[in-house]
DNA sequence: ACAGAAGCTTA
DNA sequence: GTAAGCTTCTGTT
């Protein structure tokens, strides 16, 4: 970097200049020790060393303008490391090697003082590859070279090898200048041989090694006697104590490398320079809503009479932590608040964004402080060394912990052992249930020396119910399901599954530990696969060797501790708190019931329709192996697409992405309607297989062999918008649309003495969307009770509702869901069969009677453009990293998915709320129904006979009144609720 | 044995 | 036009 060829700037550094150095990673952990606790009121969010950092800060910069103390800084900088890896580690792996992990409580401030630095209009600076020091290091150098003074502020030793006439440091908390003098007297030693004398006693913190048995007053001796390091080591025999001498001599090698640790770089490549530093006069409003948000009331009073600005006219600042991670398109994330530092240019170097320094410094603690080692791991036979183990998660009070079993399915699996974590690089595993000698027929005994499993449950039953005691978990429903069969409780606790759906949703591609693992942690973790096997190799794992065992299951609870304390205090610090624990934490064990529960299916009915079915697709198969003379596999789109389109050469064919014919019931269906005989009959063999496969033949093969139900497996955080999936089976997408389809939903029975209860919500979504787009047509036609579709059709072709023609009244309807879906023409033309200019003036011609919900559709997509996401009206966040690609279509159809977020989202939180209410409602009026499913706007029960009518109110009224007391929506919500024997008749 | 495409089921 | 999961076919490993 040429700058003195020609001064780009007009603030070039200048002899008289003063340049202030924060150690800024130094403070954090300084102040946040140095403190009390110190937390948020509103949210808890731990803020104690971001309060020290801004008195600290604040008491600089007033100082500053106060002649009377001598040094005024012309320049400013607060310098941070970059994450915990450094060309140092490259020099000496075991650097800093002995780091423990940050405390919980300190790890979102790190992101909060980024926060404050630029809040006072100060440049944030770091580098990856260097520390804080070694950045430091190179700005005094370049201040002293352009005849300028640099004070550091800190108070670390590690520094003082750079004080000198020019250079001096300052300790802020103890109001003490550190210079020549004050170094010789700390130390004996001049800075300059600083250098020399830390080589020599090592660093126990940092982990480096020294000279064994040489403490600071030998190493100035020393260095006293000798001049320097080199010195000493070349004449290390005139050494007079005996110890003394040998230990020198045996370990110079060690005190040459330390000498290489300590030494910091002063030619760091760095991006910016101190003329970039120049102080600007503060933004008193910018830094007043950072501590309002912070809720420092006695700073923000202090700096409002300082600055005379009027704290009460100033909004707090929505402070967002951290931005998405953005590996793909722009960043999104920026607040306003944030958005208005550009232009303030108060750190010209920040505009490659905060994410990576923020990913590392959460990295730098909790994570990669200590590495994972799979092999550390500790394989527990004996109960006393379970004992232990259980007491030391009584003592720190939060414990991870995983299951392993013999299948991925838990209502079938069988417990083979369980993981702990009580720290980070500290798990342990109990093999239980391992078999080994699977190749012979008898499928092997149980290997020797395991724990009675009986036992080890006692004891871990004590330990996953102990209310003192947080039990993290990956994806915890599933060890819910597990141990409940066991007879074990597992509360309270947490699941680092959910926490990273509720941070990232949308924004990740999945929320399983592996990727996680990967995205936080750096860290690839050993493959299921790798350790039982795939496929035809799969051995199950109750026939993995112990050993391969522990790894893997330790590293699932190392793992998972490691990333709760990642991920965990990041909710708070984005306000996803509530998000978190309102709307996913409670539903796990709910879900859990659900499954447990199941559905009775009967399979007498299954079997019969497959049979008649499988009648039906014969004889169509016959007939269209007639018409067209061949017989082909009419499940072959490809085969069907080259008769229908090649040989027989029928109209309209068109062809998918991949260059095929396409086969779709939609293009079907269009020829069928020209009056072609074979498509219609395609169609009809399609529905008829369709059936069979999916439902009749295939739902059998769930029913459990000892509850004889069908256990489906419901997904919290699969979805973007928040609402649950069912699969193995899929539970909701049984057929119901067409006569056919419908009988299989007869085979779904209530047990005998029972009645299935079906409640579903009408038209929530609508009605989500006459609340949040504020539509007072819409919301009167709700309140009054009335047809929506037909009153926008009223409203858009002025046509009464009484005798409304019923294709009108299609055609509003189709205009209403495309709403809901982001409506566009190509869409709408498609739903309707019209073209698409037809669509485009409906289209037009709905907003002209709506224009609320135009408006609301552009605040949709201008906000989530601004930020990458939307929010339900209960807060949940949904990302879309994509909705600024350059390509219009995958932005078009990002904007799409935005707008149907909110609304679907919504619904989604509301019904959730409603079946985490649900259980204690029905209790608490002394009901025994059990809700069994859910499929996404309605609730399924069993209940007996003789509660159904005291059970149906109770269930309308906590799903209506499910947004209630966070949120009262402007739309009544209405339930219908229907009692029968099987799930058609109910529904 | 696995992956992607096509097609079909639901809200 | 939104959001899912499952089955079959087809081609690749």
């Amino acid at each position: 970097m040429d700058r003195d060829a020609s001064p780009r700037y007009p603030f070039a550094m200048k002899k008289g200049d003063h340049l202030f150095l924060v150690d800024g990673s130094g403070y954090i952990f300084r102040a946040y020790h140095a403190l009390p606790p110190l937390n948020r009121k509103s949210d808890g969010l731990p803020t104690n060393a971001v309060l020290g950092f801004c008195n600290m800060v604040w008491k600089l910069m007033r100082d500053a303008r106060d002649t009377d103390v001598g040094v005024t800084p012309t320049h400013f900088a607060v310098i941070f490391d970059y994450s915990s890896k450094t060309f140092r580690n490259d020099l000496y792996p075991e650097y800093k090697a002995n780091r423990s992990a940050p405390p919980e409580d300190l790890i979102p401030q790190f992101g909060l003082i980024r926060h404050a630095t630029r809040a006072f209009s100060l440049p944030c600076v770091e580098m990856e590859g260097f520390e804080a020091d070694d950045l430091i290091a190179t700005y005094c150098r370049m201040a002293e070279e352009a005849g300028a003074d640099a004070t550091i502020i800190s108070s670390d030793k590690d520094l003082m090898q750079l004080v000198s006439p020019a250079v001096s440091m300052y300790d802020p908390m103890k109001d003490r200048q550190i210079g020549i003098p004050e170094v010789i007297e700390k130390w004996g030693v001049p800075p300059e041989k600083m250098i020399d004398l830390q080589a020599l006693t090592g660093d126990s913190i940092d982990n480096i090694p020294g000279v064994p048995g040489i403490g600071p007053k030998t190493a100035a001796q020393l260095l006293e006697q000798f001049g320097d390091l080199d010195t000493l080591l070349s004449r290390a025999e005139e050494i007079k104590q005996q110890k003394r001498r040998e230990s020198i001599i045996e370990n110079a090698d060690k005190a040459r490398l330390s000498r290489e640790l300590v030494t910091l770089k002063r030619d760091v490549p760095v991006k910016e320079v101190p003329d970039d530093f120049v102080l600007e006069p503060s933004n008193g409003a910018k830094l007043l809503a950072f501590l309002k948000a912070m809720e420092f009331t006695t700073l923000t009073r202090r700096v409002a009479e300082a600055t005379g600005t009027d704290a009460a006219e100033i909004e707090p600042a929505d402070i967002p932590v951290e931005r998405a991670d953005s590996a793909h398109g722009p960043d999104m994330e920026t607040a306003p608040a944030e958005a208005a530092d550009e232009t303030a240019g108060a750190a010209p170097a920040m505009d490659e964004g905060d994410t990576p320094s923020l990913l590392a410094a959460l990295r730098a603690g909790a994570a990669t402080a200590e590495k994972i080692d799979v092999d550390a791991y500790h394989t527990i036979t004996d109960l006393q060394t379970l004992k232990d183990w259980i007491e030391e998660a009584f003592e720190t009070g939060v414990v991870a912990f995983d299951t392993e079993t013999t299948s991925l399915d838990p209502m079938q699996a069988e417990l083979v052992g369980f993981s702990l974590a009580t720290r980070p690089g500290r798990a342990a595993y109990v093999p239980l249930g391992h078999r080994q000698g699977a190749g012979d027929l008898l499928g092997g005994g149980p290997v020797e020396g395991q724990l009675p499993v009986r036992e080890a449950l006692a004891e871990l039953k004590r330990l996953m119910e102990a209310p003192s005691v947080l039990k993290v978990a990956q994806n915890l429903k599933y060890d819910l399901v597990v141990m409940s069969r066991y007879g074990l409780d597992i509360a309270p606790y947490d699941d680092t599954m959910l926490i990273s759906y509720v941070l990232d949703g949308g924004a990740a591609r999945g929320h399983g530990m592996d990727s996680l693992a990967e995205k936080w942690l750096g860290h690839k973790t050993i493959q299921f696969g790798e350790v039982a096997g795939t496929g035809k190799s799969f051995i199950g794992f109750e026939n993995v060797a112990i050993d391969k065992a522990t790894r893997y299951a330790g590293e699932d609870a190392d793992v998972t501790l490691r990333l709760w304390q990642v991920l965990k205090p990041r909710l708070a610090a984005k306000g996803l708190a509530s998000v978190y624990e309102r709307l996913e934490r409670p539903l796990v064990p709910v879900l859990a019931r659900m499954e447990q529960r199941g559905i009775s299916v009967d399979r007498q009915i299954l079997s019969r329709l497959s049979g008649e079915l499988a009648q039906g697709a014969a004889a169509i198969e016959e007939e269209i192996y007639g018409l067209i003379g061949e017989r082909i596999n009419i499940g072959s789109p490809r085969q069907l697409g080259e008769i229908l389109f090649g040989r027989m050469g029928l109209p309209g064919g068109s062809k998918t992405k991949t260059g095929q014919w396409s086969t779709s019931a939609q293009l079907l269906e269009d020829l069928a309607a020209e009056g072609h005989e074979l498509p219609r009959k395609i169609v009809d063999w399609r529905q008829l297989t369709k059936l069979k496969s999916t439902y009749t033949d295939a739902l059998p093969g769930y029913i459990h062999p000892e509850t004889g139900r069908v256990h489906t497996n419901f997904a919290l955080a699969a979805t973007t918008t928040g609402r649950l999936s069912s699969s193995d089976p899929n539970l909701q997408n049984i057929p119901v649309r067409t006569a056919e389809g419908r009988k299989i939903r007869t085979a779904f029975v209530a047990d005998k003495g029972f009645k299935l209860v079906s409640a579903d919500y009408s038209q929530i979504e609508l009605r989500v969307l006459a609340h949040v787009a504020d539509i007072a047509q819409l919301k009167q036609a709700f309140a009054e009770g009335a047809d929506i579709h037909a009153i926008t059709a009223s409203e858009m072709f002025g046509v009464p509702v009484e005798g409304m023609p019923s294709e009108v009244r299609r055609r509003a309807k189709a205009i209403n869901f495309g709403i809901i879906y982001g409506i566009s023409a190509f869409g709408l033309a498609n739903q309707l069969s019209i073209p698409r200019e037809e669509a485009g003036a409906y289209i037009k011609k709905y907003f002209e009677r709506f224009p609320g919900i135009r408006d609301y559709i552009e605040a949709t997509k201008t906000y989530a453009r601004e930020f990458g996401y939307v929010e339900t009206v209960f807060g949940r966040r949904i990302h879309y990293p994509e909705i600024r690609s350059p390509n219009p279509s995958v932005r078009a159809f990002n904007e799409r998915a935005s707008i149907n977020a909110r609304l679907q989202g919504t619904a989604a939180d509301i019904i959730r709320r409603a079946m985490i209410r649900m259980e204690p409602a029905l209790t608490e009026a002394g009901l025994s129904a059990r809700m069994l499913l859910q499929v996404h706007d309605e609730l399924i029960f069993e209940v007996a006979d003789d509660e159904v009518g005291a059970t149906i109110p109770v269930i309308c009224d906590v799903m209506e009144n499910a947004p209630m007391p966070a949120r009262s929506l402007s739309v009544p919500l209405r339930v219908d609720a229907r009692a029968a024997l099987n799930w058609d008749e109910a529904h």
